[in-house]
DNA sequence: CTGTTAGCGCGTTCAT
DNA sequence: ATGAACGCGCTAACAG
């Protein structure tokens, strides 16, 4: 029944001008309260909700943001995205979600369509498979933009991150103290500043120890699963690490399905630490010592500075947000 | 630079009417190649993108879908949001994400603010938390809505959903198999047609075996993890079930927890089946058979068969549209 | 306090 | 093959 109902069906009904309807529905203080009720009754009467794309194309504004992660099924950014989502609804605002499979040409191809006004801001988590500076340095001029947990430095634009060198020089210091002396690392995110920071933070910790950083006891990424197990394999074959550092989730299955193949005992007889969220690590026994990152307040918190920024109430000149990661010891480590 | 690139600004660089180009734009075959080439080139050159408010306040169409489930931070949905929107992109379609926690208040209430033309359509994955079968009867009136997974029958709208009802038989069966006989049911989604199936295919199965299902072998999920900890360890405690079947993942933790705690050698003493996915699966020792779900084709599915409504290509009669689950069957089982 | 008017950017008549 | 004119639903400037 009823066809459309939009505010010049209100209008008429209540015989007054379209104008009047739009501020009273505004709750301009220009219309009598009296005004104001009979509208809002009416409205709600009639189950009246505004045209969302009448008001974005006046209002250049849309009440939207966008999301851009590498992938949606993945512990952190699915918790990212929570928190996003939270933040979101608290602002009255709808998220928009794209993933990019690490490949930098969709993630491009997504933001350049976005630009049209379609959503006020975006939230991105940036592809590891390449860097393109230039690009994100003309973006963030065009739109407003918060880089979570993937970044880019020196861009001019907020990021929200975790303390990846810190925590890594913490656990690498964990193992050293439990009795390490060989610790291989499971390197990932070799192209991002966390990445590199994570690296970083073991390197230091190792060297601050007198131990040495051999190339032959670090393991990069591979897409191709596979591989991750064969090369883990054969690292802990050829040089017989006391202890596996972990800098990615990802590494977690293959990590404990060589040692079960190669019948290690963790943590007698050899130590593994790994980036990874709790769940996870509940799942295995003996259980996971890990670094979990606070995904959901990166979510949140990224979130919340998006909308600053859309408010305007530009905040202090800081910006970078950093939030701690937690070190959780477990058996694992054995100690 | 250039402010805003719109068509009038390409009417106005290329000397020919705003018409002109908005036809030449959509290819309409009453433009000349010429013109179309003009217009197009310089479309390109300036990097012009058609205003989506613009265009949806005129065609009534938004190339945007939403996409309402319970949890995001959860291993199934996250994969099936995986699934959605990959086929959205394909369609060109941009997707909006809605989390409900379960809390049908608000479930209602997103999608009522979705009913003013926000977004061409919608797909649900219902809370369990209530059953409101008139709201959706209305609802799917309104607006062209999928269900996936968690669905309300008879409601004469488009199911996409997995063999539940079979696949607890089987799990079951597997499992009187085995040699069991006193298996406890941890009973999830009771108030949705995936819970009572999964519960009556395990009912079916013990029946058909000539076991009697027990009130005191049911556990019902509790919001409150650590209730079911305590649930599940009493159960073992007072009645020593020989199995223990979870019809859904939210009951592994505690489980596994559970039986560690009671020092339970799985699978010598007491066996385990969930419902779950392989990720999770793959990270318990000794590994725990599991039923999943394909939970990124069920995404797919749901998102191609909008689209297809969308497009009016209305397909069979059709309504339902039953995926496999799989049993994996690993050592937890014993067999 | 209320109404009139003029667009926002685009698509679609209907003329020419 | 091209253009002029109108309107989608709403907001904002200005008048009264």
């Amino acid at each position: 029944m009823s066809g459309e109902v939009n505010i010049k069906r209100l209008a008429q009904e209540l015989n007054i001008s379209i104008a009047t309807v739009s501020k009273a529905l505004n709750d301009s203080h220009e219309i009598s309260l009296k005004t104001k009720k009979r509208v809002w009754d009416l409205a709600k009467a009639l189950n009246y909700t505004p045209n969302p794309a009448a008001s974005n194309l006046r209002s250049n504004k849309t009440k939207t943001i966008a999301v851009i992660v590498p992938f949606i099924a993945n512990n952190f950014f699915a918790l990212a995205i929570k928190g996003i989502e939270e933040i979101a609804r608290k602002f009255s605002h709808h998220v928009l979600i794209y993933q990019t499979h690490e490949d930098i040409e969709m993630e491009m191809s997504f933001t350049n369509s976005l630009l049209n006004g379609r959503v006020d801001g975006i939230l991105t988590s940036v592809s590891s498979s390449e860097y393109n500076g230039t690009y994100y340095k003309n973006l963030v001029k065009k739109i407003p933009l918060v880089f979570f947990d993937r970044v880019y430095k020196d861009l001019d634009a907020y990021n929200v991150t975790t303390d990846d060198y810190e925590i890594s020089y913490e656990a690498t210091t964990h193992l050293i103290e439990c009795g390490c002396s060989k610790i291989a690392y499971l390197y990932g995110l070799e192209n991002l500043p966390a990445g590199n920071a994570r690296f970083l933070g073991y390197k230091d910790a190792m060297q601050k120890n007198g131990l040495t950083v051999s190339d032959e006891l670090v393991i990069n990424y591979c897409e191709d699963e596979s591989q991750n197990l064969t090369q883990i394999t054969q690292l802990i074959d050829r040089h017989g690490p006391d202890a596996l550092f972990s800098s990615i989730e990802e590494f977690v299955i293959p990590t404990y399905t060589a040692c079960r193949a190669l019948k290690l005992k963790i943590p007698d007889e050899i130590k593994i630490i790994s980036f990874s969220n709790q769940a996870t690590a509940q799942l295995l026994d003996p259980s996971l010592t890990t670094i979990t990152q606070p995904a959901f307040e990166i979510g949140r918190e990224a979130a919340t500075c998006l909308f600053k920024m859309l408010n305007k109430k530009g905040f202090g000149d800081d910006q970078d947000i950093v939030l701690k990661s937690t070190l959780v010891k477990r058996g694992s480590t054995g100690c």
